[in-house]
DNA sequence: AGATCGGCCTGGACGC
DNA sequence: TGCGTCCAGGCCGATC
């Protein structure tokens, strides 16, 4: 599942092959997720940005075209060295100059859409997205402060994006261990909010060294598998020992989401 | 206006 | 063996 650390590794092998590439042609499946893909087509890519799950790519004359790979989006290169061919799920093609890109999506959760640069008006979580973790932009204080005035339980505050953009159900459980922190916990002081922030780019910044967490479906552009599945301390741990306190972890559901969590040493 | 929840989508794991 | 059921979860839109 495609976080901030799978998305951004996945943005840097795009970016030598498709920067400065001209699109010959783009063609998507016909479904709403899909938006306005062949208005890609005789543009020229500028530069290949990424903002929380999303990768945006600049096309002249004013376009973008925005992606995510939604749970189980991967994009690959016909006639690479992995021997990529393309199959049933394939559900976009992008023939650039040089080469062709494919946006291979079993479960057509990903999204693509050309956009007027900017303009995210029908991308509602994109258009209110919260800082960039591991920027500058990502203010502790301010953090503390969106916390203190939220009354939701904090893991589903996380994961709507608003308060920081990127985490997503693995990271999310990673960062409140880290930080101590109870997933159903809904008020949360300065000195805490404080961990959690600190928690959330330590988490991040580890996974995107191992160029992020693949447990079935997530790969890179050459086919690659991210290194961090075996670094978890918490997602997908359910039964095991805490590694802090031996307490079984426990799992339950979350506003709707699998949640992992140490029940003695993550306190409310 | 913000919180909450169901729907989307499919393969794989699991139970009988 | 084969079939049915459940689960994974990011985002969107409807509803409260």
């Amino acid at each position: 599942m495609p976080e901030l650390p799978e998305v951004e590794s996945v943005r840097r092998q795009l970016v030598p092959r498709l920067v400065g590439r001209r699109i010959l042609a783009a063609a998507a499946q016909p479904q709403r997720r899909f938006s306005r893909v062949g208005a890609a087509a005789g543009r020229r890519i500028g530069a290949v940005r990424r903002r929380g799950k999303y990768l945006l790519a600049d096309l002249d004359g004013g376009a973008e075209l925005v992606m995510h790979l939604g749970m189980t989006g991967v994009f690959r290169f016909r006639g690479d060295p992995d021997g990529w061919t393309p199959d049933a799920y394939v559900r976009a093609t992008f023939t650039l100059d040089d080469a062709v890109l494919d946006f291979r999506d079993v479960r057509r959760f990903g999204t693509l859409a050309v956009v007027a640069a900017g303009d995210y008006r029908g991308l509602a979580t994109l258009a209110a997205l919260g800082p960039e973790p591991l920027s500058d932009d990502f203010d502790p204080d301010r953090f503390a402060a969106a916390l203190a005035a939220s009354r939701t339980p904090v893991k589903p505050w996380l994961l709507s994006q608003r308060p920081v953009a990127g985490v997503g159900n693995i990271y999310a459980d990673e960062a409140l261990w880290r930080a101590r922190i109870n997933p159903h916990a809904r008020r949360i002081g300065p000195a805490r909010a404080h961990a959690l922030w600190a928690a959330i780019r330590e988490v991040l910044a580890a996974a995107i060294e191992r160029e992020g967490t693949t447990f079935r479906d997530y790969r890179m552009v050459n086919g690659a598998s991210g290194r961090n599945a075996d670094f978890l301390v918490a997602y997908g741990q359910a039964g095991r020992p805490c590694p802090r306190c031996a307490t079984p972890l426990r799992k339950v559901v979350l506003a709707g989401r699998g949640t992992t969590y140490c029940p003695r040493c993550q306190r409310h």
